[in-house]
DNA sequence: GGGATAAACTGGTAATGACCACATGACAAG
DNA sequence: CTTGTCATGTGGTCATTACCAGTTTATCCC
């Protein structure tokens, strides 16, 4: 056993336990396919009951970590599916895990009132200003990709080109400055073709194949709160997802 | 209270009162946002443990029909939400969600040794042989996909045209006949042009552009059964995924 | 040796009771 | 009227106990 569990610590137990076997699967000391302690097994060793075991086990598997075979026991995943693609991640996020250095030009920042599509999905009565930021995503120093977000905000909230350019991440301001919490998202991807303005900014020629990528983000009350369209150079990018029954 | 709970049934409790919640929600007998009885009054009307309340109610909330807010209440999640759209689903569900007729022109079923980069990824050594199936998937009767699946079969197993086409899902197939249940998925979707023979199949021009869909499936027991590779006509085609965090 | 059976595992479901953390509203004090 | 406090109701965490349902292994019997 490699860490114990504090009663003390305000973390819950099973939170605990869930990086304590994380860890000792990231770390290899548990080879995948091989199974893990049974459940009685853990709650002796980490003297908690079976029901944070379970609680533990359960984050884990969820999280694509254990899979569970009932009467048999309960195995570490293959590595391959051990990265958690299923979730709501942000760009950076994104391209860090494949080993691409992310970087950003944000082109503007500035309240617009946006097209009535656009505030029909963000749920809100025609004429309504919103947030718009628009930014070039850069892949290794390369132009991949223009977003465009639209975010509802209340009357004496606002995010300034300060905010984003020294968190990088429009999700962290959302969550540190207004308790806002992305939580759930739609998206839909397909193919369009460049406009010459979108072929400049993306130093392509006009015409060339893109891929776009629209979703309406929702917050912790099911609130849609920002509404985002990112064309994706289509011979610089793919997008990759996990799916989970 | 519509229903009750047998707890006679095979059918796990948990799962029973999951089923009536659902329906309470679907027939809009809860409206959207409004809070959903709480746990200790449910645990009143239909007579189980909370524990068992609450297996149901985070069923329901990892399905997208609730959330819930600590201290308030838990609440029923706006329609939009409850689409469970994050799942494994075949293109079949996919295309009659979205109210399209599916279809689909079985082109070929044969056996035959795939692409080295095929077999790495379904963890076969060189020159196994794989069911190869090639399809052309229809929506409202216009081909709008071309889909190639390399599946991994035991010796002694095979799938032929006539199962194909008496059920037209190849994951039914692979659930009744050999028990093997496609879990996880990890699926990437990029951008490419036409080549002169897609372009044909398709009915459209080469060098359209396509959008490409490759998936790798798992089954219950994390090891991979099936790859897809699908090309979509990018004008008749846009990929819908929900993404939770 | 082969085959049926039973014991000893595994995870899955369920009940009960306790206490904690957070949100809300009633109410008293200023 | 405003502010702070406290009671009450909500979901969140945790321990304990019991039994069920699959799987594997040991064992007995032929």
């Amino acid at each position: 056993m490699s860490r114990r569990i504090d009663p003390t610590n305000v973390v819950p137990k099973y939170y605990q336990l869930a990086s304590i076997l994380r860890d000792q699967i990231e770390s290899g000391e548990w080879a995948p396919r091989t199974p893990i302690p049974s459940e009685r097994q853990l709650e002796i060793t980490y003297d908690v009951s079976r029901t944070t075991i379970r609680q533990a086990l359960e984050y884990l598997e969820r999280q694509g970590f254990l899979y569970r075979e009932h009467g048999r026991g309960t195995f570490v995943s293959p590595q391959k599916l051990q990265k958690g693609m299923q979730e709501l991640t942000s760009f950076t996020e994104d391209l860090q895990r494949r080993g691409i250095v992310p970087g950003q030009l944000v082109r503007s920042v500035d309240t617009v009132v946006p097209p009535p599509s656009i505030l029909q999905r963000l749920e809100l009565p025609p004429d309504s200003k919103v947030l718009r930021i628009e930014r070039t995503r850069l892949g290794d120093d390369i132009p991949i990709g223009l977003q465009t977000s639209y975010v509802k905000l209340a009357e004496n909230q606002t995010i300034t080109l300060q905010d984003l350019e020294a968190t990088g991440s429009l999700y962290r301001i959302l969550q540190e400055k207004f308790g806002i919490i992305p939580t759930e998202a739609d998206e839909t991807l397909e193919v369009t073709l460049a406009t010459p303005e979108e072929a400049a900014l993306l130093q392509i020629k006009p015409d060339a194949p893109l891929l776009l990528n629209e979703r309406l983000t929702y917050d912790q009350y099911r609130r849609p709160v920002e509404y985002v369209k990112i064309l994706y150079r289509g011979d610089r990018y793919r997008y990759v997802i996990r799916l989970t029954r």
